[in-house]
DNA sequence: CTACCATCCTGGTTGC
DNA sequence: TGCAACCAGGATGGTA
């Protein structure tokens, strides 16, 4: 679910009530999630300060003052919640609590329970199987025109497969990689070795406009995801052609009637969405 | 190396 | 109204 844009938005929204707390309490109601919750999650994580709150990919990044990290992954139904202690009974899916110094209760939520919980040390975090085998992020500098196109060289599977890998680049995720290959101009199914240079420069970015515009809307709402107060977010409203079959894509005037509209395909088994009118 | 498929799991929507 | 099929934002591992 949450890509890049959602888990940045919910990274922003803990900074804001975390940092600077200590975890006075940490509660595991299931252990059953993709991977299994760490035991003793309690002994390791109370008392504990929260020095930083960062991102890596999709993944949430609690820095505590031990020099370790609790991992969150949110997969693709995951929810961060944060609300006043004993606010609210717990609620189906609800897999860890976390009750810091303010009497302020972090929640996680996961139906589908594909997303993840891991307690690591900050010096383990490069070469931990989670991390080692990421790409760069896409709004750093190392994310550019060169890079891309000398990646998308070597391959010979369709663009769109090729910028949801995460070794690739990290972050794009099924909803954004339709969007930023609308931005760019270019069709989902061109096989990665036949980008030219100028299409990789105008799709790094694309990738990195529609992130942060999406960032800037609170990232996007399709069923699951919430922000941590319980609100939308609202990029939806702004998709060009992402769940939009049939209808105008964001550039185009004509008549859906007539042309078609938006297409949607499969690829790699999940959904893609283009214009074939603004998409060569 | 790539392409393709199944898998983890639940819940909402669609179609008969 | 009931029920089954299908679909969903991610990631991984297996097989051909």
């Amino acid at each position: 679910m949450p890509e890049l844009p959602e888990v940045e938005t919910v990274c922003r929204e803990l900074e804001k009530v975390a940092l600077g707390r200590s975890v006075e309490k940490a509660r595991a109601h299931s252990m059953k999630i993709r991977i299994a919750v760490p035991e003793n999650l309690n002994r390791k994580l109370k008392n504990r300060k929260i020095v930083k709150i960062a991102r890596r990919a999709k993944y949430i990044l609690i820095h505590l003052d031990n020099a370790h990290i609790l991992v969150i992954h949110l997969g693709m139904s995951g929810r961060i919640r944060i609300e006043a202690e004993g606010q609210k009974t717990l609620v189906k899916h609800d897999h860890l609590t976390l009750s810091l110094s303010d009497k302020t209760d972090i929640v996680f939520n996961d139906p589908r329970r594909f997303g993840l919980i891991a307690y690591l040390p900050e010096k383990e975090m490069i070469k931990h199987n989670l991390f080692a085998h990421l790409g760069p992020e896409p709004l750093s500098k190392t994310f550019n025109a060169k890079y891309l196109m000398e990646n998308l060289t070597k391959r010979k599977t369709p663009v769109k497969i090729a910028i949801m890998d995460q070794e690739l680049v990290v972050g794009v995720g099924n909803i954004y990689a339709s969007e930023a290959l609308f931005e760019a101009g270019i069709l989902p199914h061109t096989l990665s070795c036949n980008v030219t240079t100028g299409q990789a420069a105008r799709l790094v970015e694309a990738i990195r406009s529609v992130l942060k515009k999406a960032i800037k809307a609170g990232g996007s709402t399709l069923r699951d995801y919430r922000r941590t107060n319980g609100d939308l977010g609202y990029f939806q409203h702004q998709f060009s052609v992402y769940d939009r079959e049939g209808k105008a894509c964001g550039k185009c005037s004509c008549k859906p009637a007539l042309t078609g509209g938006v297409q949607k395909i499969t690829q790699g088994g999940r959904s893609t969405f283009y214009c074939p009118r603004k998409q060569i």
